[in-house]
DNA sequence: TAGATTGTTAATCGATTAACAATC
DNA sequence: TAGATTGTTAATCGATTAACAATC
């Protein structure tokens, strides 16, 4: 990590706040989308559905947007949480394991919309090679190093079987990729620096299951 | 909520462990596939990601399942986990919305293989109707209210587009699904008592982006 | 000025972690 | 008994919340 100057040092924003500041982008997105132009932390709170309270103190680490006594520019605070995020700029972003779940993502439209581009689809499997899918020639795993190099890659997403998804990830890291969003249903190990976040269904089911048990238990 | 006594009254576990506890199933789901009868807590805190000092404060909530000295035996620990998540049971589900994610969630062989049977997939386009995903008809979305009191359906999972979600999700609710698993991009409002978790495939990938940005800022 | 609403403070709550006594 | 490892304690850290002074 290289030092910095007061100045230069952006601020520290908890990781809890970070999670949220997608879900408030969103909410503004939607206001903004209904023609909306001001709005409250009680009105933007309640459509991000957190109180506002903590909309506020969220909002208070990224500086001062608002107006006391009015509210927010729903278009202004929009643009500096987009900023913050950096989701103003485009990234490019490879897909590997285009099966189910690889084709429902390179077919979401939310990526696109908000500042994610689908460069290249990967799979290890030759007979999906050439496969069209949203508008993207499915490549071989193996042109990963050069398609990573060209585009300049920074975020990959493995959406593989479990057993792959240590390998792909290693070759991901060792390209250049530093942040990996992970479906696969396995706990991937890589080195300082490099970011994974997990992304697993069958665990979101469970905790609901866990809660559901427990609310049978109690009627 | 009905008053419990003291000796009825589940332990109750931070949020966070639960988070964790299908991680853990599954740690010692693949550490029972490699045939391992005994790990300790730094093993499996190894295979779970976690540190052991987290791990043994979280089993510490279920209960005392291992033995000092020695570690715990991982066919029983797992069955333990799967009764407190309540896993051991199947749960049916429904699955409302089948366009790329819905199709993916269906053939999702993970939910089965962990406590869940999808009992049903609906569909508010008739076109789809009839068209079988993963051996289970899709079926009209009228159909529902039939399908939950039938099969006692408790868990809805929505994959629909974000503006239809809230109105499936008052539905649901309103033929008495108690926990939500909301794959739409919109923040649901339901009553008191009902469960909902949220996946979104585009928040995952913006929290990388704010990182990978502050990386490429300090670097 | 009066009313409204932000941004900040301080208290509270919950989660994490290291250390170690208990005990196999 | 000696070595290993759990289960628990207590300290620390980070997140949430309510209240309100600042200010439009």
């Amino acid at each position: 990590m290289t030092a910095r100057t007061t100045s230069e040092t952006a601020r520290d924003i908890p990781e809890a706040t970070v999670a949220r500041l997608p879900v408030y982008l969103r909410a503004l997105t939607t206001l903004v989308e209904a023609g909306t132009q001001t709005c409250s932390s009680e009105d933007l709170a309640a459509a991000a559905g957190v109180n506002s309270a903590k909309l506020r103190k969220d909002l208070s680490y990224l500086g001062s947007y608002g107006t006391r006594g009015v509210g927010y520019d729903v278009d202004y605070l929009r643009y500096q949480i987009a900023r913050e995020i950096g989701v103003t700029q485009d990234w490019p972003v490879v897909i590997v394991g285009i099966g189910n779940l690889g084709h429902a993502l390179a077919n979401y439209s939310g990526f696109r919309s908000r500042g994610f581009r689908v460069v290249a689809l990967l799979d290890a499997d030759p007979e999906r090679h050439d496969e069209v899918v949203a508008g993207v020639d499915v490549r071989a795993f193996d042109d990963l190093e050069q398609i990573v190099a060209d585009q300049g890659v920074a975020i990959g997403v493995i959406a593989t079987p479990a057993l792959a998804a240590q390998a792909v990830a290693d070759r991901m890291v060792a390209c250049g990729i530093t942040s990996i969003l992970n479906f696969a249903p396995a706990v991937l190990s890589v080195p300082d620096g490099v970011d994974v976040r997990k992304v697993d269904l069958s665990i979101e089911l469970q905790i609901l299951a866990y809660h559901e048990q427990r609310k049978a238990q109690s009627a």
